[in-house]
DNA sequence: CATGAATGAGGGTTCATTCAT
DNA sequence: TATGAATGAACCCTCATTCAT
């Protein structure tokens, strides 16, 4: 299964071998991604350890050398979920000094995004749907989720300021909001027919910013 | 077959027996509502049809003695659904001559009832996730939401031609914008604890009307 | 699904309605019939009793209204396939005075029979397997087999007899050989292509002849 | 992978642990043995795999590291079934130049091979029952059939060769005879009670002879 | 570190049988 | 007599997890 370069007898290779810790993390980031893929295709439920560890290349045992647990993938999931929103956030937030328009532009590049990456949001929606169901998750989920929350929440606060414009509902609740929209449009796309999120989204920006 | 004998032997029976077809009624009704219940709670994929059985007082035998199985009682739930959503958007189309006014104070009743019942935007995810794994039921699924949507898309298209105003997009896509609005915020919630769903709708939809 | 007469209102109808007791044997019969066509079909073990009422067009109470359990049938049906194999012998037995080549006719006639009807061989096995299994129904089946072995051993005694040779074995053996060669074939036949089980089982008894 | 390592560190070990392979062919042996025991006892349909697995001694899911499914075993058991009835028939062709009376002898052997082990014609009758049943199966199982009729039909071609004679019937007719006759008797002797199989086809085989 | 056989619990489903109607 | 909803046990199979190798 694992790809072996050719010529083992030589002892010190010119090919530089993988350390033990580089074949190892090899090991764990085809897991996890594999994990993901399969997450976002059949739900944390109906994905089994086998097959995550089948279509990665390796045995159930070797999850386990890198797991503690089902969940534990899940997890390391919404970590690397949640370093990933937020550098996709700093793009938008940036450097103050913007106008309205570079921000509109932003937020329209992220908007984007969303349309391309459907597994992205279902993964969003199978993290929200564990965290509702497991109560150790929930408090992870729900550190990272605020956080997010907030920064987007900044974002849009920035943006009726510079448009000097009075925000219709807290911040952190039409960040919530949009989240929302962009989580439910991607739930509606199911298998992965291509649609409009991002433009309807925008839409919605606009009719705010209009109030 | 016979609605029943007209002269039951024990004249005053305080005890008003249930005829077979009530009894099988009530058997019914209340597997579907064990199975609605739980599969909010814990997701269709992680809902046993044993789990069903035991807690609605049955055995898993009786289950299918109604059901043809386990997605049966979805598809159950599914057109139940269906009529409850229909029902509730009829009251707002209503008569056609009606004051914007009117159709706005019926909308926000409608997105407020949205705000009490977590449940109820939760199983439609779970349709909609099952819809999405399942191409049998994705058939069933399609022929509901787009009804639900094109009778959506009407009220709003009514909303916009009485206040002499263009939509900013085509009445169906706000449709589903406002429904994945709505569920992604009931995923947010998680559990059922209470929140400002309804009031951030009529936020989203007044910026619609204002753009 | 039972076919009712088309004028149930006059009270004294000409056409003459079945009697209960011709009603019940009529159930009763179709229920054994489509046992019959199912036991061979898909073995005893193979075949439940939804199947049986359902294809018969009755409800599973209705043949518990018939037969004490799912082994009364096969009993019924041993009954009847020992009184229809009598029935078979009694025309090889016939008249004592019979010439030699009457005989043997007759018992090409009878082979003959074994070819047709993979069903019946079929059904005998089920029925020997069942008894291999039952200590209860054992017992009925060793009195109808040693019966029929018997009657068939002194058909060959007969024929050999006629002939002026001595049997190369006892002719209950043989008549169980020659069960057995009927089974045996009818097992490979399997599914139930056409083939020669009757002529081959002719092709062994000329040889006993020639001995 | 590694066949073992070289210095087990308690040196005087009286208990010889068994190396992983030897272990769970040893697991896989016991599940073949048992499956094999209970078909023939109880049949294929009537054979359970928690039986199989529980009479071994392991688990349902010892059954199922072992084996792809229940009809899997069967699978196996017709393979080997094959190779030890390709081994008898081995034993009877040998070498071309044979007498008469050796090719009969080892007939004779052959054929008081089938009266000590009834299981083994139980097994037969159940893989052809099953044949019937299952198209998946029967194309295993017609492989193997139409080999072994090939190789006996041989052996009887042969014979009648070696003694001037012409086959009554095609040789590989005759086997299906023979091969009939010995699953035949085997279903009339049930449990296993001791009963003249063999002798009675041997007297079957010269009246062939003697045509 | 990685293997995968084995476990024990639980999955959806079918069974022969019962019994109030 | 005939119905078929309901039972409880059993069916084949998959699961997350363990552990000797």
């Amino acid at each position: 299964m694992k790809p072996s370069t050719a010529v083992p007898s030589i002892p010190s290779s010119a090919v530089p071998r993988l350390s033990r810790e580089q074949s190892q993390a090899r090991t764990r980031e085809r897991l996890i991604e594999t994990a993901r893929q399969l997450f976002v295709a059949n739900g944390y439920g109906g994905t089994s350890l086998r097959d995550i560890a089948e279509q990665a290349g390796y045995s159930q045992g070797a999850f386990y050398s890198n797991f503690a647990g089902k969940e534990a993938v899940l997890l390391e999931l919404l970590r690397r979920h949640m370093e990933a929103e937020a550098l996709q956030l700093a793009g938008l937030t940036g450097d103050d000094g913007r106008s309205p328009e570079q921000m509109l532009a932003g937020l329209e590049a992220w908007a984007a995004t969303l349309n391309h990456d459907a597994d992205w949001a279902m993964l969003s929606i199978e993290l929200q749907l564990h965290a509702g169901r497991s109560p150790v998750f929930a408090v992870e989920y729900q550190r990272v989720w605020q956080r997010h929350r907030a920064a987007l929440g900044g974002v849009i606060a920035a943006l009726f300021r510079q448009l000097g414009r009075t925000p219709p509902a807290a911040p952190d609740e039409l960040a919530a909001g949009f989240m929302a929209l962009a989580h439910g449009l991607a739930l509606q796309r199911g298998a992965g027919r291509p649609d409009p999120s991002g433009r309807l989204i925008l839409v919605f920006l606009r009719g705010l910013l209009a109030t």
